[in-house]
DNA sequence: GATGAATGAGGTTTCATTCAT
DNA sequence: AATGAATGAAACCTCATTCAT
């Protein structure tokens, strides 16, 4: 027997989706750094990065603020990594939503509705990167900033390549690029949520994704 | 003679557009406000809020400290009342755009090309209103406070009007609320600015509005 | 009359030791550094540059934190014009008593005589300069050191042409390069120095500074 | 059998030269210090002591933190411990060098070639003890604490000693009290040794330590 | 009215040291 | 005995704001 076999061992999934083993300090270790993250998003997504300091980070937590810097870097590297997180799993959830579908619009219903679905989940975090809350905080880094943009164009790209497919079977007319299509669809959703956002009670977000997808499959010209 | 009455006077537009007579000592103050905001104005939008102290901004104005305190109560109230300014400006010069067309057709046209070009003509007010944001799957309003926000809810109404009035006429279908209408088109036009923005060599902002107003009148749906 | 006029003006001596005008704002000014680095002198030679805040020295100075930053880009910047204000004063000093001598031997003995004197009421900042007094402090800045090194070594010139015109003059034997010499000389006077610092009773800076330069001067060989 | 026995023995030599039976465990302990001494050393002869933490430290040798502080009460401590330990060395050798010469200016020759030897192998150490002092005006026991300065003044009795037998045997001239003659010789030394550190090129430490000693055997005057 | 010197709370970050494992 | 995670005091410095001149 080792010395590592005393430790017990738990499976997580990373990265590359591989299972990966991790001693009991591993664990722990990961489960402290989850906690850090979710004080601070907390926070943040109240307040805003420069609004919260790292010392109610560690107090919300319940670390020394000694062992916030043990994770991280500094306070825009705790962002960066709380933001990107986040933005990795609202991406992995949409894209295997569109997975599910097999043709073009059945791809499009599902990336509407998971959209919906996760960003009304996830206001907080919406709020978050979108809109520090006191509306008067940004350019905290262009290198989140930055990241966070090319990862969103990256993403645009899946979308766009469903209209690819579907304007080259002639589902769809090409009024625009594929890719410009995909951008003004997601603006369009976004639309949707925002207004949800603002007043959720008259404005709800459509249980049925046709009701978004109409505008960009009809038109609004009569006959 | 009371210090009154030496001053000569001038008229100026305010708010409510009715003329306002205005001292000589007046008109100064507001010339001195506006070099403020001028100053301020550049600062804010190279590098954001938190990254532009108040001694900053009396420096490039060229005024003691202490003066801009005399016309701002504190760094948000310049700040607010700078955007505030530009969202004036902004909202005026489409608002006047739109009058001047008579159909709905016509009203959409002229929103979409003056929009455009305004934006183009303020990128860098526009980087200042879309902070972080800019670029992300957002729109125009995001990051900003509750008033800019509340003014930008109701110029989405001068759109919906275009929108129900057409929509009352039969030239359009009421595939949603005007107001959802309007919220959709707003957005579709931002995530082409936004394209714009990002890569202004590959994706330029269209000559002609139709480009973007087909997706919204002849829908994606082939025949 | 301008409005300069009303403020008293007093004269200073500066770099180049021409008289300057200085408002009584400038004046002003002047006492206020000077109070600053007072302070800041009596902690550091006390207790060593790492051993002392800037909070200490602005209580000690009796002036807000923020006060002494406006005088001083940060720690190192106050140390350093600490440090090089004293460095110029003594080695003014030095070299004034030095120019009072006119033939070499005459010339040497007021060096040794005014460094010990200036030494001697200096003890101070000596110890600021040579002994962080914890004994553990060092390195504080390679800007501080080599700028006072460089200096050290330029004074040490003026010692060495004295050696050197002595040797021209057939009154001293050429032992050494002047500057060897120079740098000996010193070298025996800190001795001295370092002793009466160690022991002040039993080991006194002598009076008399041919004590000194006798070594030199005969050598230990019997006749 | 107890955890004893089975310990090997060795020898070593300790502070009053006995030798001392070491278990194989304490042993073992010894060569722990040694690299911990070590690797402090190294960093701290180059950053100096403020610049370097006791994490540093602690990799650098490859121990935890936590046994570093087994060894030494704290950081100064094991500062402490170290300069000692080299200064004992260093202390060691040249004494031995003198004793090896009979007469009194063999004594004399054999400390200038065996301390310019000494120091310059151990130049990073001689910089930690110089500290910022270096090359300024000052002697190698400057911005050390009390022990060393101790240790180096009881040193300097050994050089004294030399003079004060001289005398006895009418060798040297009593220019001064043994010891003085002492310190001040041996600041002549660090001149030199100071000379060669700034600029080894052009002031190397001279191979025949009469160069030296001239200053002092023979005097400056002529004739 | 205008000025800008002075303020000091509060920000981020480091690091010597402890102690449970 | 060895470890190193956790601690938190305390460091340096910024900057919005005030108020005496």
């Amino acid at each position: 027997m080792t010395s590592h076999s005393r430790e017990s061992v738990v499976y997580a999934r990373v990265r590359g989706m591989e299972k990966v083993k991790l001693t009991r300090r591993q664990k722990e270790k990961q489960r402290q750094r989850g906690e850090i993250l979710g004080a601070a998003f907390e926070l943040f997504s109240e307040k805003g990065f420069h609004n919260v300091s790292m010392h109610e980070i560690a107090e919300k937590a319940e670390f020394a603020i000694g062992t916030i810097y043990k994770f991280f870097q500094n306070k825009e590297d705790l962002y960066k990594a709380l933001v990107l997180e986040k933005c990795d799993m609202f991406e992995q959830s949409i894209l295997e939503s569109i997975a599910e579908a097999d043709d073009e619009i059945g791809k499009l219903r599902n990336y509407i509705r998971t959209k919906g679905e996760r960003f009304r989940a996830n206001v907080r975090f919406i709020r978050l990167l979108f809109a520090e809350s006191r509306g008067v905080s940004f350019n905290i880094n262009a290198g989140v900033d930055e990241e966070v943009r090319r990862r969103y164009y990256r993403f645009l790209e899946s979308i766009a390549s469903i209209f690819e497919s579907g304007i080259r079977k002639k589902i769809f007319r090409r009024l625009a690029s594929p890719y410009r299509l995909a951008v003004a669809l997601d603006s369009v959703v976004d639309s949707f949520l925002l207004l949800w956002l603002e007043w959720p009670e008259s404005h709800p977000y459509p249980e049925d994704p046709d009701v978004i997808l109409e505008i960009f499959l009809r038109g609004l010209i009569e006959a």
